[in-house]
DNA sequence: TTACCAACAGCAACCGTTTGCACAACTGAT
DNA sequence: ATCAGTTGTGCAAACGGTTGCTGTTGGTAA
């Protein structure tokens, strides 16, 4: 006998052919639909389960014109937020049936483009979608609607789009990070961000600003930069430091920010957290791995996943997002404090 | 007009009444079969553009018997490791036109079957495995078998299985890193080591055994232990340290392990290389961010995705793999040492 | 007996694309 | 004028499964 794996696989017609009787009725029976009598539909069940009979999507789809494929467009998959992320949105995907075709852009806004061709041209039951630093409106936007699936955003999002979006609390997490940091004492606080393109450093720069003005704290241009990467961040740290007036605490907008700034911040000399405070916004996980264990602002990447695969989800199986005059879902994930080594302690 | 989103995909068929050909004509024009004349070619072409044709891949794949998707099945997608190999597969599949399936198993052996199934189901092109911890030959095996696409295996390998895979120098990474710590000056040398089903685990505590053996150290059973969590591996660091005979020097088998163990050491006490030397297997980004900074063997995840991911396309693209006869191709990826400042330094 | 209805099964079209084959029209050689 | 050989195009089946409709039973009520 031929090895299975070389073996033709077995389709419906030939259940219906070893039974003689009409692949329809084969169809109806393995989906217990009423019209075929019970013994029937139990000697074709047997049958099925015998020659390992498994339906081919691929037919599936085409005949039901959509998959139950979801396609997950990131700008990055290997780094901080994002693997917790894709595994918020896998484990709810899973529990609806539906599988998940991963789309990497390398924050390039031409491969995003790509990426959502290849989704129209797969059938997918909708899009999750992150975009890359450089993603404009305009252009992503016409390719978007050519997709007759729905689509939701989450994280790095177009503002103007007319998608849902599950979003992180940007501009409150930089206001109660360096609303901390000033309680516990610090007085001149500077900011390390990300790319100023970004939507989420544009959040997180204002609530800086906000809370610093609000605190009547100094918040001139020498107290933050940006960085788009650890090394950048590096560089930044240590020119802060190096002011004429340098901060007494650092706020690090992202995971990769904190690993550039954090070293730079030990070579000044400087104490932490008695010397320089240091506060950043993180999925939680490496913050606990660096030393000392940076206090940080937990943006809860899983949720974030979760949540957008659950409002995907919704909209597919209501149809809602066909809806002419349905107004767009902002769903906020909320943010944690969690307090570690490098704040000084606040009487809360 | 009706948004984009909401009119009905343009086929060939649209295509070809337009222009009053047959459809088998636009179809054999946008891919440039030299049947059909230039000009015909061209005024087809530019009414696809027009319309914003692009082809069902359902369809496709169906009509083809085979789609251009790859599943990726692995235990787990977060974590330490999978991330970077996750990316080599991507930059390599999209270079080659496949696209990812992301199935992870969650560590769960019944996931994986079903994981296989889906793989089946959606007629993918090839499978990429990376099996959980629980996996047993006899049961994983059937139901691969009965899969017509090529299979590629990774990092967590079943041995027996005929499959080709690409795999991390295990045993001899073990050696290694035994070896620079007794060069270094090391005589009690202990290991902690992941769950011991797993074969990963087997050749590294082989190795680490192995190479104790050689430089006649002592390899008695308290200088080594099982944890499959960080949790637990602080735990036996903590055990391993307070031994009557405490050792001078700690191997810590992952990423994961280390993150428990270094602060155990820590906290016991002891100033990291003098008193205690430290070197772990690691994907080469955790290690960086630890204090003190790890050595470690250099275990590119990166490179072991890219190279599976070439492996399967090659499988796939030559029809090699339905070949009887053929036998089974394991893949080396080579291991670096990475000097930090957990060891001694050591004249090579 | 007739009329009607349920229960069950089959027919055939359809989803969008591909492809082997047939065939028409034209060319050029005989 | 005839025939073989191109060149360009169309026909129709196929991939595997779904589903609206039709038709055949057998049974029940009028």
């Amino acid at each position: 006998m031929l090895p299975l794996r070389l073996m033709k696989r077995t389709t419906i017609k030939d259940i219906a052919n070893q039974l003689g009787v009409n692949p329809s009725t084969v169809s109806r029976a393995l989906k217990d639909h009423p019209d075929i009598s019970p013994a029937l539909r139990r000697k074709i069940k047997e049958l099925a389960e015998r020659l390992h009979y498994r339906p081919n999507q691929m037919a599936v789809y085409l005949r039901q014109r959509s998959s139950r494929l979801i396609g997950l467009i990131t700008p990055e998959i290997t780094m901080f937020f994002y693997p917790s992320v894709i595994k918020g949105i896998q484990d709810n995907l899973h529990d609806h049936g539906y599988n998940l075709i991963m789309l990497p852009s390398n924050e390039s806004p031409e491969r995003e483009i790509e990426n959502i061709r290849i989704c129209a041209e797969n059938d997918v039951a909708g899009i999750l979608l992150a975009f890359s630093r450089n993603s404009r409106l305009s252009t992503q936007f016409s390719v978007l609607e050519e997709i007759g699936a729905p689509v939701v955003m989450f994280d790095k999002i177009l503002e103007d789009l007319p998608y849902d979006a599950v979003v992180l609390e940007d501009f409150q997490s930089a206001v109660e990070a360096v609303t901390y940091l000033a309680k516990s004492g610090c007085r001149r606080i500077a900011g390390i961000f990300g790319n100023p393109n970004m939507r989420i450093t544009q959040l997180r720069l204002e609530g800086f600003r906000h809370a610093l003005r609000h605190l009547g704290l100094a918040s001139s241009d020498d107290l933050f930069c940006f960085a788009d990467s650890a090394y950048e961040a590096e560089k930044c740290a240590r020119a802060l430091l190096t002011n004429p007036a340098p901060p007494d605490a650092i706020f690090a907008m992202t995971d990769e920010i904190i690993i550039g700034a954090l070293p730079a911040i030990a070579a000044s000399g400087r104490k932490i957290p008695e010397e320089c405070s240091v506060i950043c916004i993180s999925d939680g996980f490496l913050p606990y791995c660096l030393y000392p264990q940076v206090t940080f602002l937990h943006h809860d990447g899983y949720e974030v996943g979760r949540l957008a695969a659950q409002q995907l989800v919704r909209l597919i199986e209501s149809g809602d997002y066909k809806k002419e005059n349905r107004s767009v879902e902002r769903i906020m994930v909320k943010t944690q404090l969690i307090e570690l080594a490098t704040t000084r302690r606040v009487e809360l």
